[in-house]
DNA sequence: GGATAAATGGATATTTATATCTACTTTTTA
DNA sequence: TAAAAAGTAGATATAAATATCCATTTATCC
């Protein structure tokens, strides 16, 4: 439902709110959340650009998240490396129907837009934060092993 | 949200479904429907497995809806090409979590079965039965001046 | 039965997404 | 100010999805 690289994206925005404040460097956040390395930088940089984090170059340097993590929705994730665009007319480009979608891609067009909404409404913040019976977030190490 | 080949399904379900008991052969409806033609037949051979369709060979052979349009769900076409899967673990497969899903992973399965549901409770009777303000399925030509 | 029309299946080509590699620039700190 | 750590950017490789081609089989009509 959501391609590779957002998937990482989501990974990488997850590992930088689990350690809030903490400057992680593009490997630390690779190996934790087991994406590929040189992959992961480009992700980063993707994400830097949509300013959700912002990155601290030399000794010392890595990424942070630019907002807290409540204030970023998985949207905002996704929509850095592959949007979710709804659709705006209909892929076949007729003239006979114009602006308006057919039923066809009314439907596929509805359950985008559900998606944004679902994605809208999540926040990275949830995920870190563990209420009641959540899981263990992508096995990451305890804040207090990482610094 | 879904990959061009569950969209060229669905329009060539659509189409089928437009013109009910009548066989279309494949190059009718890639023309109709705007879809490759040699690459449509890989796709109503996939839809001919999953008994969606049925295909009559030889002259004045074609492809016919296998049951009626409103016992066809978007789902079932989806699922048929390019089915959309529930995560059943973490992609990460750590053995610390198990079978549970982190809150990542428990979020965006959320949003796959919200996404499921929507398109089984979407069948493809309802997209040509125009009811309301429905638009025009994807410009079809009329029932008469196709038979 | 022969000619024609149509689906089927296999091999192959093209494009896009994913992933890697390497050289370069910036920043920090000793 | 030099060395090291880290991000940046471009070129390239690999894998997967999409698309095409062609030979074969099946059915229908005359």
């Amino acid at each position: 439902m959501i391609s590779q690289t957002a998937e990482y994206a989501l990974r990488a925005v997850a590992c930088l709110a689990t350690y809030p404040k903490t400057s992680l460097t593009a490997p630390r956040i690779a190996s934790i959340t087991k994406v590929p390395a040189s992959y992961l930088s480009k992700v980063l940089q993707a994400l830097g650009k949509a300013r959700l984090v912002k990155s601290q170059r030399g000794l010392h340097g890595g990424f942070l998240l630019a907002r807290p993590a409540d204030k970023i929705s998985l949207l905002d994730v996704i929509d850095a490396v592959d949007p979710i665009r709804p659709i705006t007319q209909c892929p076949l480009d007729l003239e006979t129907h114009g602006k308006n979608l057919c039923p066809l891609h009314d439907r596929l067009n509805d359950a985008i837009m559900l998606i944004q909404k679902a994605y809208r409404n999540a926040t990275v913040g949830e995920l870190v934060s563990q209420t009641g019976k959540s899981k263990p977030l992508c096995d990451m190490p305890d804040r207090k092993k990482i610094s």
